[in-house]
DNA sequence: TAGATTGTTAATCGATTAACAATC
DNA sequence: TAGATTGTTAATCGATTAACAATC
């Protein structure tokens, strides 16, 4: 297999938020868009902008800037949101719950099938999620495709319950546990660590009138 | 005013991680650690972790390594996590309720007092957090001393809400509309872009086997 | 055509890593 | 004392910015 020159963490944070604008532009009807008028929006400069885009290809055209559409689908397809992903919940709280009603994430593509817990009384979800007992989860996998996994459980279990819907095959893990999920190179797992954005809230407040 | 050597934000994302594993150590009754074995813990490198600390101040001991419950200690002060921060939430919707009665913040020194929304129907908090109308914000904002709003209405209202609380002279936000708030310079605001992380997520997934 | 703007190469800047004197 | 480990200076590496030829 060829060889990719990989693509550097920073680069595909700032992916997501050229899709958000190109979304908003191509609401507000904009056609074409040049370089310096999307690192304005962003508070890059052009010359990044240009630069991250020419990781992935030629978008442009000299001259003219970007087609607003065109540029956004091209983003779509290098992060894979041209299609829908299927989901679950393990963790009924209300972190769990919140996610799985959650209506965003089935406008981006990710539609959540069914909620899992120890017990399922008391979970209150919206028509067609289905709740389920952990138990249940083996039977559920086999019979129906899920790709990604939404880790809402306590913290103590989290690393527990990843790892064994691990080996049941899933391969994508959102995990919103209060900790640092390593589950080894052959899944990916993306951290919503809130605790440690509120901290740094705390720390950008306490000095905000020090300098 | 003492012209301070600013800190990068790449060094203060990871004060937080720091500070986790210091917690868990303190709590497995360690009492000393060396910048190599903190390195090992979080995958970086040994000398960044010296240089990270050095930024603060000298925390450790030649031939000793640094004490867990000291630095810990200094990390929390750093991050000005040693007080109480009081909390409203704006929006009652099940991400509002989720953050309202999530245990974890009180914890950590954020202790949310009241929810605010349009209606007040509906709305189920733990006790001892009021749930209040938005007309009832100004007059509860001069009665009680909150410095931190966390945003969690519609992505639509988000900024207006927003620009409302800071009029009432809040100064710290926590946002988790799916959009970035720019309030300007005299406020600081943290972003939880669920969105993004869950494209993030996509493309990573995407891309688990290329190369 | 002339002005605009890309994609890319080169220059700069900043962050990470390595090395080591100081010293517990 | 000898081994360990810090804090810091210097070297390296990578990311951002600037510049510009190509060209629509």
């Amino acid at each position: 297999m060829i060889k990719k020159k990989s693509i550097s963490e920073n680069v595909l944070r700032r992916l997501p938020k050229y899709y958000r604008i190109l979304q908003e532009l191509e609401h507000e009807n904009v056609k074409k868009i040049s370089s310096t008028v999307i690192s304005k929006m962003l508070n890059f400069t052009a010359s990044q902008v240009r630069q991250d885009l020419s990781n992935f290809g030629e978008f442009g055209h000299q001259g003219y800037g970007y087609d607003v559409v065109y540029l956004k689908e091209q983003i779509n397809n290098i992060l894979g949101l041209n299609r829908i992903h299927n989901v679950i919940v393990v963790g009924g709280g209300r972190i769990g719950q919140a996610l799985a009603n959650y209506r965003g994430f089935k406008e981006e593509g990710f539609a959540v099938l069914a909620v899992f817990d120890i017990k399922t009384e008391g979970i209150n979800v919206g028509e067609g999620i289905k709740v389920l007992k952990m138990s249940q989860l083996e039977a559920y996998l086999k019979q129906n495709y899920v790709e990604v996994c939404i880790i809402a459980t306590q913290k103590e279990v989290a690393k527990d319950v990843a790892d064994q819907v691990k080996a049941l095959g899933i391969k994508a893990f959102w995990n919103f546990a209060p900790c640092d999920l390593s589950l080894g190179e052959d899944v990916v797992v993306e951290n919503i660590n809130m605790s440690e954005s509120l901290f740094m809230l705390a720390y950008k407040y306490k000095n905000l009138n020090k300098e």
